[in-house]
DNA sequence: CGTGTAAGGAATTCTGACACG
DNA sequence: CGTGTAAGGAATTCTGACACG
């Protein structure tokens, strides 16, 4: 489940949340997406656990930062 | 594995074929990836597995028709 | 039969910015 | 801080067709 292989839209449909959001939660270093050479997000099914637990916890009170030095999450 | 979430350009990279190849299986009726409401297709890693067996069968003498019988692969 | 390619269009994604609170 | 949105451009994919052998 480590492999990087759905996009943005793919992402959105298993999360729920919009894009804005998800390139945001990159944007503060909580995931990180690969790069196709167009420069296209590709995502992990990790990744989507990951941004549906980084979600919960905003949800929660937690900013992103405190999650970042949480690091599992 | 069963999840249809990427797109073409993944697919091309994971089984190292060509665009044309990949749909045209599916026009054999090998293979059947889902839709986007846009008419994107998505594929699964079974899917992925499925088309590396296809053109593999091809190599080695099969045609389409003969594989769509066999049903497995 | 299985695959390549040029053609034109449509869907998808990207970035940077302004906005709100 | 986390998210929405309009803006313009670029990357990706789609279909139908002509070609070859």
């Amino acid at each position: 489940m480590e492999k990087k292989v759905m996009s943005m839209g793919t992402v959105r449909e298993l999360t729920g949340l919009t894009a804005r959001q998800i390139r945001y939660y990159e944007q503060r270093q909580l995931i990180f997406p690969l790069r196709t050479p167009g420069g296209m997000r590709r995502y992990s099914f990790s990744d989507v656990e990951r941004i549906k637990t980084i979600h919960q916890k905003l949800q929660d009170g937690f900013q992103t930062v405190e999650l970042r030095k949480m690091g599992q999450l």
